[in-house]
DNA sequence: AATAATTTTTAGACTCAACTAAATTTATTT
DNA sequence: AAATAAATTTAGTTGAGTCTAAAAATTATT
């Protein structure tokens, strides 16, 4: 079994590898974990030691196969815990994150799958990212947004994009919250906005509100 | 903050101080904790100087005031998670303890308030053992088994108080879950058995295992 | 009351995960 | 290609939490 410092360097490695692709360089783990450099390279050779990494004294690093599928778990857990929190204990989609932070380090795998089942087996989180699977699995879609669908179309509210206090005052407003009904009534080819239903209640949204809410898809 | 191990230092001494009621040995707790008594003793200075507890060498350690609602509080979190775990996520009742261990300590307020009202606000947990309440009162009744129950009583079944397989076998044979409804249609006077009604099936129970069973009362 | 047994504390060392400062390697300019 | 800048690693510390072995204090026994 890993310690938590491990498990976050090895979740640090997995999130930058997802944007750049390429070897994972010391300063860059050392930003995005707030430590020094020297602290990042003692690390590296601990992980290395576990074989967690691919790691070469000024290469850069990399998950190896081992490290790569225990870093998905720990996205797993943060992503069914966020979904819990969320849908079930109703936090706001800006104030999870923090707590899912601990919460992810918890060991049960028995746990996980439970509340998975509970949670109904998600298959993205409130920010619309991809729960990844018990076998590991991440789907390299990210939930489909309102902006991306057709008229007459019905569907339900999965999250949002974006954790800004002004939109999700809006979306109060709007009576839009996670779950809700929301059906296109009609698109106005000018600028995109549409005019949908919500509740019974006909409402005309900017393509920009669009686009940041994430809608149930699969 | 303290951390993790400052925590279970603290639980460990409140849960010692239950049964004794005296001040509480540096042995007992290495034992409790599974640690050395050297150990035990590093553990309590550090502690007296963040006055959590009241210390003097040899001289045994209690809780201080601030130590005591802090040690309390854990226990409200181990029990509120317990409950989850049990009424929602379908663990069974000797599951839970080692995962509420780890979850006992996450830290935010927030959550285990919310957490606390989507269980309903629970006066017990799944043992039949007190939830301290927000302000860290702890009620000093134990739940109520169903051997103290009258004819005519109709309640439900909040857990039970040991976890023995053999019992918790027998009692899924009789479709005696946590929440199931039940009720006390006879006493035979001899032995105090029980003749009581689960749903809608008539069932006959020894006066043992009606100890064991513990009811929602409050 | 003196001795033996037990409990507790001190002293010194170890691991983990961090740090700073200095040295080394790699990348970029001129 | 040499000089400079940036990134990375090494070396040496620190603090938390643990350990063992030895010393000191308390408790029990004869």
């Amino acid at each position: 079994m890993n310690t938590f410092a491990e498990e976050n360097y090895l979740k640090a490695i997995l999130n930058i590898s997802f944007n750049t692709n390429k070897k994972v360089s010391t300063n860059e783990i050392s930003k995005v974990l707030r430590t020094s450099p020297a602290s990042v390279t003692d690390m590296l050779k601990k992980l290395l030691e576990k074989k967690l990494v691919k790691y070469e004294k000024y290469k850069g690093v990399e998950l190896s196969n081992s490290g790569k599928q225990y870093a998905i778990n720990i996205l797993r857990k943060h992503r069914l815990w966020e979904t819990f929190l969320v849908e079930h204990l109703g936090f706001s989609w800006s104030e999870v994150h923090e707590i899912a932070e601990e919460l992810e380090h918890i060991k049960s795998t028995k746990l996980i799958d439970k509340l998975d089942a509970f949670l109904g087996y998600p298959k993205f989180d409130p920010h619309g990212e991809p729960i990844p699977s018990k076998e590991g699995v991440i789907s390299n879609v990210k939930s489909t947004s309102l902006d991306q669908m057709e008229v007459g179309f019905t569907g339900h509210v999965l999250g949002v994009t974006i954790d800004d206090k002004l939109f999700l005052d809006y979306l109060t407003k709007l009576n839009i919250k996670i779950g809700t009904k929301i059906e296109i009534i009609q698109i106005i080819d000018f600028d995109k906005s549409l005019i949908v239903r919500i509740e019974n209640i006909q409402n005309h949204i900017s393509f920009d509100v669009a686009k940041n809410i994430l809608i149930k898809n699969i």
